[in-house]
RNA sequence: UGGCCUGUAGUAUAAUGGUAGUACAACUGGUUUUGGUCCAGUUUGUCGAGGUUCGAAUCCUUGCAGGCCAACCA
């Protein structure tokens, strides 16, 4: 009965006290949003957080949001990136209203160029990129405006319609807003609005030499759409002021833009140029690589969609500096998992397990549950046998207090089998533990248990007959330092140079034979896992998206 | 040394002049056939100084700290 009151207890970010504000006050009927990506690299959780937010809040509201390509740099853009975006924001879960690119506006834009020139607000320059910033000044000092601000109108037209024909250099000559070279807002001195490039452009092809800057395009991209809420991060806010002069001299729609504080996650970088360059330098396989925290790498290491934007909503938006923990996004994604997994067991390094009053043919099929969080998910078989695998530090000749695992004398449960007292090992000449020893409780089958007795450890095993050879590809963080961002030089001196662990033989129950792309699998007391695309029928190969918390390995550094 | 933005537990984020709350992290303990999950609990906070007010995280003054801005990038 009070459920709804319960659902409106969450508190408003500042865009949505906005939103709600314009709603009310009848200055916007609806709420149109739009994700701007340039398609020039793979979007990472940081764009994740502003697409959650974008998109989030139009669905909140009822209104819908635009995916629109700011591609108005040709030399870094490409159609790869285009189908990388596209394809990442539906897998989070997204749909667009209309697909749009910045260059759709390409002519209008040139109108709008010409209609500032026509009206005085904009001139041909054809200063060199060094002579127009010396002119630009400094915060401190005001800028001085050269002479080519001068020009007749006619002479500005027939210049900027010579720069479109190509009959200039790359360089040669810019169009700029006439505006003010003494404002205290450097994107006010005499912006740039259009550049030659003779570059071939991935949409438009060589139809067009010169392009909009992106304070040229992106007020008038919003303002043509209708966008009624234009979200970007914090470091556009000094842009504001010209987003709205453009808008404003040219009469459109009046979208207006808020600002929010990027993400920022401990031990990765969150910028395009440095996830190129680790790409491009070889420090990771790729931009998919499960290290990286872009979409498709997450992805391929096994996180959610759903855990993404679980943790896009825990992080709240606002417009102080961050630098978010990355274990909430690791408790975001365990706790997805654990609802969801498959429970498997794997024995990473294994020693064998001999019981030695178990016959020695014989092999019995215990049932487990595949996930005990969810009781409609069914049991499996699994073969138990004389001869099992263990992982070797389960075992301990001489163990501390509180280690309740295996140690000559003590008792624990093999997962989903018996419980079995362990009798002694067998060492190699090095004193390298080859075998261990145990007896195994008959009366204490799983299930059927009335020995009544209770060991503290549960251990999982695999049938050493019945074990699957497969590859573990163990990550851990990419960097060293919690804030790569403000360490100290350059933030490639602080890459984790051991970030990626191959294990190339564990044993794998049976059951993981028949693992899907798609699924999600807790290997038991190890951690969640997912197939690799690399997989194949004859080896498998798993990904390790996250551990399980671990509080005896915290206790072990103490 | 110009302009703009921001300061609430370790990290984030609420409280919109009226009991400083929530999540993650950390730490205790309980339950447990995963040292997982779950449950119960503990620790830790309003950048400083003045002022207004019965009452200030919130308003005012001032100081301090951090971030952003001088690409033919977005």
């Amino acid at each position: 009965m009070e459920e709804t009151n319960k659902a409106e207890e969450k508190s408003l970010n500042f865009i949505e006290e906005i939103i709600e504000e314009d709603l009310k006050s009848g200055k916007h009927q609806s709420v149109l949003t739009r994700f701007p990506p340039e398609p020039n690299g793979y979007l990472h959780i940081g764009h994740a957080k502003s697409i959650c937010l974008n998109f989030g809040l139009a669905i909140k509201y009822g209104g819908s949001t635009n995916l629109r390509f700011d591609d108005t740099n040709p030399v870094t853009e490409d159609t790869e990136y285009v189908d990388s975006i596209k394809d990442d924001v539906r897998w989070l879960g997204f749909n667009w209203k209309n697909e749009l690119y910045a260059s759709d506006y390409f002519e209008q834009l040139f109108g709008f160029a010409q209609e500032l020139i026509k009206k005085g607000l904009a001139y041909v320059d054809d200063s060199s990129s060094e002579e127009i910033a010396k002119e630009k000044g400094s915060p401190t000092q005001p800028g001085t405006r050269n002479r080519f601000a001068d020009r007749s109108l006619e002479e500005n037209l027939q210049l900027f319609d010579e720069m479109r024909a190509g009959k200039y250099r790359d360089g040669e000559k810019v169009l700029r807003a006439k505006i003010d070279m003494a404002s205290p807002n450097m994107h006010l001195r005499d912006p740039l609005l259009y550049r030659i490039k003779h570059a071939h452009h991935h949409r438009t092809g060589d139809k067009w030499c010169i392009y909009p800057m992106y304070d040229f395009a992106h007020g008038q991209s919003d303002a043509l759409e209708n966008i009624t809420h234009s979200i970007c991060t914090l470091e556009f806010i000094p842009h504001r002021p010209l987003y709205d002069w453009c808008i404003e001299k040219l009469a459109l729609f009046p979208s207006h833009q808020y600002e929010f504080a990027r993400l920022n996650l401990t031990y990765t970088v969150m910028s395009k140029r440095k996830l190129l360059q680790l790409v491009n330098e070889k420090y990771v396989h790729g931009w998919d690589d499960p290290r990286m925290p872009t979409i498709t790498g997450m992805r391929r290491r096994g996180y959610t969609s759903d855990s993404i934007r679980q943790f896009c909503e825990r992080i709240g938006v606002a417009k102080r500096d961050n630098l978010i923990d990355v274990s909430l996004l690791e408790f975001c994604v365990r706790e997805h998992l654990n609802k969801i997994a498959q429970r498997r067991m794997v024995v990473f390094d294994p020693v064998k397990l001999v019981l030695t009053n178990y016959p020695a043919d014989q092999v019995e099929m215990v049932s487990s549950e595949n996930n005990p969080e969810d009781p409609a998910g069914g049991h499996r078989e699994i073969p138990f046998t004389r001869e099992l695998y263990i992982e070797r530090d389960d075992f301990m000749e001489n163990a501390p207090k509180k280690y309740f695992r295996l140690t000559p004398g003590a008792k624990v449960r093999l997962k989903s089998a018996y419980i079995v007292e362990c009798t002694g090992a067998i060492k190699d000449e090095n004193g390298i533990i080859t075998e261990i020893h145990c007896e195994y409780l008959p009366q204490s089958k799983s299930g059927a248990d009335t020995s009544g007795l209770k060991p503290q450890g549960t251990l999982h095993w695999v049938s050493c007959k019945h074990a699957v050879d497969s590859e573990v590809r163990i990550y851990d963080r990419l960097f060293k330092v919690e804030d790569v961002g403000n360490a100290e030089g350059d933030f490639k001196d602080h890459i984790n140079t051991d970030s990626l662990h191959v294990i190339s033989k564990a044993y794998a129950e049976p059951a993981l034979a028949e693992s899907t792309a798609d699924a999600s699998y807790q290997f038991i007391r190890k951690g969640y896992f997912c197939i690799d695309k690399e997989s194949t029928a004859e080896k498998m190969v798993f990904n390790r998206t996250v551990t399980l918390k671990d509080t005896w390995a915290k206790d072990k550094k103490k």
